[in-house]
RNA sequence: GGGAGCAUAGCUCAGUUGGUUCAGAGCGUCUGCCUUACAAGCAGAGGGUCGGGGGUUCGACUCCCUCUGCUCCCACCA
């Protein structure tokens, strides 16, 4: 096989992608293997890979991979979600773009377009996700609107209701007014704002008797028993602070703390809304801030969460002044017709005009946006609604997480989860959508109804429902409202393997729970928790035993990534640029669970080198002769022993990082390995001279070691490493790497790996002299070695150093004539026959010797202070008296060569 | 307002039950090299009193308190 100098992905990657799908080697069914599963988090539909699914998947495909090679029976089951709100507001957009309106459209017509898009646009990220490597079950893909995963949505549905645990009632809800539909706590998002404070006059009511004030001054609390009064030649009047002076058309009362001084005189009066001129009563209650603003609040029960809790209690009038899309309605006496905003403007310059308004401030506060429709401001809103009771859910989920039975990482989750669980409230499922998975409910008219799965169903159960033995399907309407997205979510672990359709199938029953769950910490209440809650309901066992959060990508700003700021990179150039296995080191190399990632291209370059490294370490060892007859060399055999105990010692390594899920450890693990240990040293030492064929035995054991290299590697960088696999030796069709195992780790000894490793010290410390003395690589020098050093290796670094003659001493007899340094205890001296400037040598003995002097007083200290000796386990006093002993070791070696050289 | 978390080399981060052979890694920087696998490379070097202060301990980057700065989540002050 001819080799470039460079690796190219694109010469690779399809071809062995292909290869792999031809072959069925992501395909998983049932056997005696233990099963390791993840389901993938779906995006959405009409979807394009970013920064985040690069990272995700990612993430999941090195876990899959790497179960898979450890010989279990590997499942990753890809899909998409419907994403009812964002598809619907996209196709909603293209029709305008065509100059079709939805409102002009039926259902049925609606439908259609969306199919067509989905169609259309569908599973263009689950190629993209092909581009990445992503070893999923492609058989196995899921759709949260397919045929399965729908009749499981209604399916629950229907049960949950027969339960009791769905209602349908009148409720305040977050309502998006461009999308027309009620959104859940969960998918609305606050913002600051800069904004204002309106303050406005409602005047007190001719009716009511002021006149026991008219003695006071305005403004002054001494003179009126702690009451603030306002007046003017018009009469009196409360100020009222609002950041949205366009709902006072839908004021019913103004309320006060029956607490508050300032406001005792306007208790049990009625005041007048202004420019509308409806009077409205004075109400009290405990709930106004005292401090805030006047302390007078006006209460608008349609259009105000906790108004609509003051209307409740008090019995206040609701007047629902907004239509759906949050123009201003016909109940509203002003502003017929006119957006809420453009309202707003006017209802301030004619409040203005008619000397209402007292003062405007500058005030930030919070709005709440939705979240799928980000421009959009959401209005609170009364209307009807479908919930679902949430505490007995959160009863049964909470434990097994706080328990870690099932096992967040980081845990830091944990307490996020706990709080949420806490105060959770019943969660609005119903959408004023068409996209997505229609309410099975059916009326026989406005306010009765039914809940079945089928029309057929539907019919008989109201018949007996309404007493109408003739009730016909006609007879039936099925609710228009379509479910919130995530009722369909929540079921995905569950219902990718049909186990709501077929109960106790042999799949469900062989994946189920699954593994792991790879996702972000922004759903881990619109998904995770409710995939916990809907697991324990319908299979009675958690839905997957760990979940690994990932963190936010964002640029290497701190910036989240953004569309609007234009730093994300285009995840498909970079694939392109840098290849599927350069972007995924890229994106793994400063991953730790749970914390956000700040991602720079220079990552994904040094992912790209990295490959370049592998490959031309494969160009090295492909262009070697072989010679079977040659003897293996000394430092051959020497490196040989030693890279199988390091290779030993790096598996067990890299298991314990990926038992943790520290996978960017596991990552920097290999990483170092292969291009310092294998690449700088080991290589180096068996490399025969140019031209010169190596022995058979180094050679067998170096692609043993390369293949357990790629092996290792492969979870990481599937493609390079099965390109190179397949070239290590001849292959039959149908072998992979990715079916292999992956290398187990066999017994190893750290002291002679340590041992070996002083060899390799030996030559940095050769080399690092010759960079200070100018002394050539070509030209050898020799060296003398006092102390216990392994013998057996020094062979290692007179190849790696160019060493001439190695003499092993019990003193360094003329210390001026070289430089020593050294390695673990012993000194190394390299004879310079006089090339040395024995002043800086001194200085630099000197330095050592104040550093291990300063360091044994410190151990000296500790081993002399009884409370240490006493206290301390026998084994951390042991280690210090190893340390006093090393150190004065060494302590005495550098004095000798101090006093040598002072000769 | 409540909760969680973070502050360690220029940058991004490790540091698991407190023990100065753990003050580390990668990248970047500097110096020298086109050495016959790789300049997307090789060799070598410098760089931090672990945010400030206090405490516990024989001993703290590691535990406690406090201050400062930052991030995130939750919450109905209009």
């Amino acid at each position: 096989m001819e080799l470039s100098a460079k690796y190219d992905p694109r010469q690779v990657e399809d071809k062995w992608y292909r290869y792999w799908e031809e072959h069925k080697c992501f395909h998983s069914e049932p056997d005696e293997r233990e099963p390791y599963t993840i389901v993938i988090p779906p995006p959405n539909v009409t979807g394009v890979l970013h920064m985040g699914h690069m990272l995700n998947n990612t993430i999941q495909d090195v876990l899959v991979r790497r179960a898979r090679m450890q010989g279990k029976n590997a499942c990753w089951v890809p899909g998409t979600d419907h994403a009812s709100i964002a598809t619907e507001s996209k196709v909603v957009k293209r029709l305008a773009e065509q100059g079709i309106r939805k409102r002009d459209l039926s259902r049925e017509e609606f439908l259609k377009h969306a199919w067509d898009w989905t169609h259309e646009h569908g599973g263009i990220i689950l190629k993209q996700l092909r581009r990445l490597g992503a070893s999923c079950d492609w058989d196995r893909t899921g759709f949260t609107m397919d045929e399965v995963r729908s009749a499981s949505v209604i399916k629950v549905f229907v049960d949950l209701y027969n339960k009791g645990l769905i209602y349908r009632g009148l409720r305040m809800v977050n309502w998006d007014p461009k999308a027309l539909t009620a959104l859940s706590n969960e998918e609305v998002i606050y913002r600051e704002e800069a904004s204002h404070l309106y303050n406005l006059k409602y005047y007190v009511a001719p009716e009511c008797d002021c006149s026991e004030w008219d003695s006071y001054p305005v403004n002054d609390p001494e003179h009126a028993g702690g009451n603030v009064l306002h007046r003017d030649e018009k009469g009196y009047y409360a100020v009222v602070a609002t950041t949205r002076p366009e709902t006072i058309m839908g004021d019913t009362a103004m309320c006060i703390n029956p607490k508050d001084p300032k406001n005792r005189w306007l208790s049990g009066k009625k005041v007048i809304v202004p420019l509308v001129g409806r009077v409205i009563p004075v109400i009290e209650d405990r709930y106004v801030e005292i401090e805030f603003g006047t302390g007078c609040l006006k209460v608008t029960p349609a259009h105000d969460t906790n108004d609509y809790m003051l209307g409740k209690t008090h019995n206040l009038e609701s007047i629902d002044i907004f239509n759906p899309d949050a123009t201003v309605s016909e109940q509203s006496p002003l502003y017929v017709g006119m957006d809420r905003f453009a309202c707003r403007k006017q209802i301030v310059k004619d409040l203005q005009a008619a000397g209402l308004m007292e003062k405007v401030e500058d005030y930030t506060n919070k709005v709440g946006y939705s979240e799928r429709n980000p421009d959009t401001a959401i209005e609170p809103r009364l209307s009807l609604q479908w919930f679902l009771k949430m505490k007995h859910f959160a009863d049964m989920a909470l434990p097994p997480v706080m328990e870690d039975r099932l096992k967040f990482y980081p845990p830091k989750y944990k307490a996020t989860y706990h709080n949420w669980l806490d105060g959770i409230q019943d969660w609005c499922i119903s959408r004023q959508l068409w996209w997505g998975h229609r309410i099975p409910a059916y009326y026989w008219n406005e306010e009765e109804f039914v809940v079945a799965e089928t029309l057929q169903e539907a019919v008989e159960l109201a018949r007996k429902a309404s007493g109408n033995a003739a009730l016909k399907a006609e007879d039936l309407h099925q609710d228009e409202d379509a479910l919130d997205t995530w009722f369909s979510s929540w079921l995905w672990p569950v219902s990718l393997f049909d186990g709501l359709g077929k109960p106790g199938n042999e799949e469900i029953k062989y994946y189920y729970p699954t593994t792991d769950l790879v996702t972000a910490p922004d759903i881990i209440f619109f998904w995770v928790a409710r995939m916990i809650m809907a697991g324990y309901e319908y299979m009675g066992e958690m839905p997957f035993k760990n979940v690994y959060f990932t963190g936010l990508v964002r640029d290497k700003l701190g910036r989240k990534m953004s569309k609007s700021l234009g730093n994300s990179p285009d995840a498909l150039k970079l694939l392109d640029d840098y290849g599927a296995d350069g972007v995924r080191i890229g994106m793994l190399l400063c991953t730790s669970a749970g914390s956000d990632i700040l991602f720079d291209e220079s990552q994904v370059e040094q992912g790209r080198n990295f490959c370049n490294k592998i490959w031309n370490s494969f160009r090295l060892l492909k262009g070697w002769s072989v010679d079977e007859a040659a003897p293996q060399g000394e430092a051959a055999a020497a490196a040989v022993k030693w890279f199988d105990a390091k290779l030993s010692r790096t598996i067990a390594t890299v298991d314990d990082h990926f038992s943790k899920f520290r996978i960017s450890d596991a990552l920097m693990t290999l990483y170092k390995f292969f291009w310092d240990d294998f690449c700088a040293w080991y290589l180096e030492i068996i490399k025969p001279e140019y031209g010169k064929p190596i022995d058979g035995a180094t050679y067998r054991a170096t692609l043993r070691f390369f293949d357990a290299l790629l092996k290792l590697i492969h979870p990481i960088m599937p493609f390079i490493t099965e390109e190179l696999w397949q070239g290590l030796e001849e292959r039959k069709d149908g072998e992979t790497i990715m079916l292999e195992l992956q290398p187990k780790a066999g017994e190893w000894s750290d002291e002679e790996i340590e041992r070996f490793e002083m060899a390799l010290q030996t030559a940095s410390g050769v080399r690092g002299v010759r960079q200070s003395k100018n002394i050539s690589p070509r030209e050898t020098v020799d060296v003398l070695i006092k102390g216990d050093y392994p013998k057996e290796s020094v062979c290692v670094a007179v190849k790696l150093a160019n060493l001439g003659q190695v003499q092993f001493v019990d003193a360094i007899e003329n210390p001026e004539a070289g430089v020593s340094f050294l390695v673990g205890r012993c000194e190394v001296f390299v004879s310079l026959s006089g090339m040395i400037d024995v002043a800086s040598e001194m200085a630099k003995i000197e330095a050592e010797i104040a550093r291990y002097e300063k360091f044994l007083a410190g151990v000296k200290a500790k081993l002399g202070n009884e409370r240490f000796v006493a206290n301390a386990p026998e084994a951390v006093v042991a280690v210090e008296r190893k340390k006093e002993a090393d150190a004065a070791s060494k302590l005495e070696s550098l004095r000798a060569s101090l006093a040598a050289l002072k000769k």
